[in-house]
DNA sequence: CTGATTTAGTTTCATATGTAACTATTTGGC
DNA sequence: GCCAAATAGTTACATATGAAACTAAATCAG
């Protein structure tokens, strides 16, 4: 009887939360690292070019929702890339409150090369996998990110 | 053909490491948010609560490799857990340098509270998958972790 | 032994982040 | 139309975090 009730252990290696906390964090900060060094960009930064790239003229609270970022974040992120001459803003005719964002010629070339580059960078990473584990990788995320979730079974 | 070269493009919401950040931090608040307040804890000195139970008289140093923080970050924890009167220290007397930790007796039974929690918080999060299904996402994650961190193909 | 180097841990400082308050605009009830 | 409530986004403030400098103790070369 290695672990009796009244002697309660926990190994942190086995427990999932951290490890995913862990493995997470190391891929972000190989990421992170990559784009501030090549394009001076934060990983939120990055985040608003890769919708906006995808879907011009698109508001910050779209932008939010599709990136999982909060306003103030979105807002941030925002002024920063501007600053850069990356992105402009356009206020929406219907909604004076609304703004759309559009990258700029400069920031539509810097979109062009960070796809590649970060597709190449998953590319590596997931080239320890098969492809039937991924899809299997994604399908067990799916599953977990629906019960951690408000809406999942614990809420 | 919906993605010519010349138009590349990025969806967020495929990108591994996007998924597995939103994944780790979904779980991450909701950790959080029970450890804050159950017991007033940090997500950081919940892990120095755990490996100190786990391994009494464990050094800052040792703390931060099981953990996976920084030494600042084991440093602030552990003051916070003195603070809270869960943990006390000694100076070892081989190496003056060297702190040895301990939990308090408070320490040691907000300490059983805890690991079952922990335990009990996994399970649930865990039970949307089958038993073959916790084992394959610990494989899968353990290769790339393998990839992702130093002394993996990309370094 | 003695001074240079390394190591454990803390403190400092600059930056990042989240919450709440705020501004501007729109919407909806009447 | 007009005021109350809702919404988009920004700003301010308080706290968290990380890098680098620092302190104290141990080790190592000579």
């Amino acid at each position: 009887m290695a672990d009796t009730p009244d002697h309660p252990r926990l190994r942190l290696r086995e427990f999932l939360p951290y490890r995913l906390s862990v493995l997470s964090n190391t891929i972000s900060r190989r990421i992170a690292e990559i784009y501030d060094r090549e394009f001076g960009l934060t990983i939120w930064q990055w985040r608003v070019m890769a919708v906006t790239g995808d879907t011009p003229g698109i508001s910050a609270t779209e932008i939010g929702q599709r990136t999982a970022m909060d306003k103030v974040a979105v807002s941030r992120a925002v002024a920063g890339l501007i600053e850069l001459g990356y992105l402009e803003r356009k206020s929406s005719d219907e909604d004076g409150r609304r703004s759309q964002l559009y990258l700029t010629r400069i920031g539509q070339s810097v979109y062009e090369q960070i796809v590649p580059l970060a597709q190449s960078e998953e590319r590596i990473l997931t080239a320890v996998l098969t492809p039937e584990e991924r899809t299997e990788l994604t399908r067990l995320m799916e599953k977990l990110a629906a019960a951690a979730s408000p809406g999942g079974p614990l809420w």
